[in-house]
DNA sequence: TGCTGGTTTTGACAATAGTCAAAAAATAAC
DNA sequence: GTTATTTTTTGACTATTGTCAAAACCAGCA
C-alpha cells in the first residue's frame, strides 16, 4: 500500500487528504504465476495497481495467443475496454510471475470521482500518460521493420527483453518467433 | 458553436451551466485545404473541435510522410503529445479539405479544470473514448495482413476510404501504395 | 478538344517475413 | 546427475510485401 501511495504522490501530486481517502479503497491481491487476473468473456470490474511482478494482456486469434501489452511494477492495469464500458472482456490478463496487486472496483472509483474532484483529476492525468505511451507504441509498431521494432524495444524498454520469454515478445512485436530469433542472431 | 455544444450534450452529458461557461472559451478558426493546423517543431497550445472538414496527422520518416491518423466532423483533434507535455510537436496536422474548427487554449482549459469539476470529468471521459479507439486501431494495425487491414477499414470506417486519397490511406495502413492498389484489385 | 499535373494501377524483380520441421539449448523434475 | 519438458535456434522453402519504373486514368482548364 505504501508503494501505491508513494507512486501517486510522486507522479500525480496526491494530497494528504486524498491519500487518507484512498487508503481504504484498495484491496490487496496476491496471485501465483500463470494465474489469470481477467478472463475473456467476463466483465472486468476492477482497476489494479501492480506492486510487484509482471503480467501480460493477450487475446486469441485463429487459435494463436496475441500478446499486445505487458505490465510491470507501478503500472495500473486492467482490461481497459471492458473496465470502461462494462462489456465482456475480449482479452485475457495472465501473470508471467507471482504478483502483488491492489484492486479498486469501478463502483468505488466512480463514487470517489463524485466526491473528490482531485481523484478524478488524478485519473484524467493517468489517462494522458497512458494515451501518450500507447501512441508511441503504435507508431513504433506500425511503421518499422521487424529488426527496427526489436531494436527499439531494446533501447526504450529493455526490462521487457530481460523479463519476458521470447515467444511473448515476438507476438508483442507482431512477428513470428523464428524471425525474432534471426533478428537477435544478427545483433 | 451550436454543433460543438450539441455534441458535448449528446455524448458527454454537458449540463446547462457548463454549457454557458464553455460558450465563451472557444474561438472559431477557418482554414483552407492543405493548410497546417500544427507544424512539427512548434509547441501545440490548443485543442480543436472539428466542426466541418477532414484532416490528417503525419510525421516525416526518412523523407517519407507517414500519416498515422485522420480527423473528421465532431472529432477533437490536437498534436496530442505536444499539447499534453507542451514540448515541440513531432507531428504535423494538415487539412485535407477546407475546415471549420473551434479552438481552446491549454491555459483556458486548465483554468476550467480548476473551477469546474464537471469539465475535467468531460475530458476524462473523452480520454477514455479516445484511448479505446486507439487501442482498437493498434490491435487492428499490428496483427493483421495488408488485405485484412484494408477490409477492416472498409468495414469499420468506410468514410475514410470515401474521403481520403489512397496515398494517405496506404501510409495509414502501414503498407505501400502499390500493395494497397493490388489489395483493392482483388476485392 | 487536348494539354497538364496529380493520382492510381500494372509489371518485373528484390527483400522481408512466415511456415513447417527438426535440432540445440536451457529449465525444471526426479 | 540424468531425464523430461519447454524454450530458442536453424534450415529449407513459400508467401507476402516493397521498390522502381512505366503506363493508365482523371480531373481542371485553356
Amino acid at each position: 500500500m505504501q508503494q501505491l501511495l508513494a507512486h501517486l504522490k510522486t507522479f500525480y501530486q496526491l494530497s494528504a487528504e486524498a491519500e487518507l481517502v484512498l487508503k481504504d479503497c484498495f484491496e490487496e491481491i496476491i496471485l501465483a504465476k500463470n494465474e489469470f487476473l481477467v478472463k475473456e468473456g467476463k466483465v472486468c470490474r476492477h482497476l489494479y495497481f501492480l506492486q510487484q511482478g509482471a503480467l501480460r494482456g493477450f487475446y486469441n486469434l485463429d487459435g494463436k495467443e496475441i500478446t499486445h501489452w505487458f505490465g510491470f511494477e507501478n503500472d495500473f492495469v486492467t482490461s481497459f475496454h471492458s473496465f470502461t464500458t462494462q462489456q465482456p472482456s475480449v482479452e485475457n490478463i495472465q501473470l508471467m510471475e507471482g504478483c502483488i496487486l491492489w484492486a479498486i472496483s469501478k463502483d468505488t472509483l466512480t463514487g470517489l470521482f463524485n466526491r473528490y474532484h482531485e481523484i478524478e483529476r488524478l485519473v484524467r492525468i493517468a489517462y494522458e500518460k497512458y494515451y501518450i505511451r500507447l501512441e508511441e507504441r503504435y507508431v513504433n509498431a506500425h511503421f518499422k521493420t521487424a529488426g527496427e521494432r526489436y531494436e527499439s524495444l531494446l533501447l526504450h524498454t529493455p526490462h521487457i527483453v530481460e523479463r519476458v520469454p521470447l515467444g511473448f515478445i515476438s507476438s508483442y512485436l507482431g512477428i513470428s518467433q523464428e524471425t525474432l530469433s534471426r533478428v537477435r542472431g544478427r545483433l
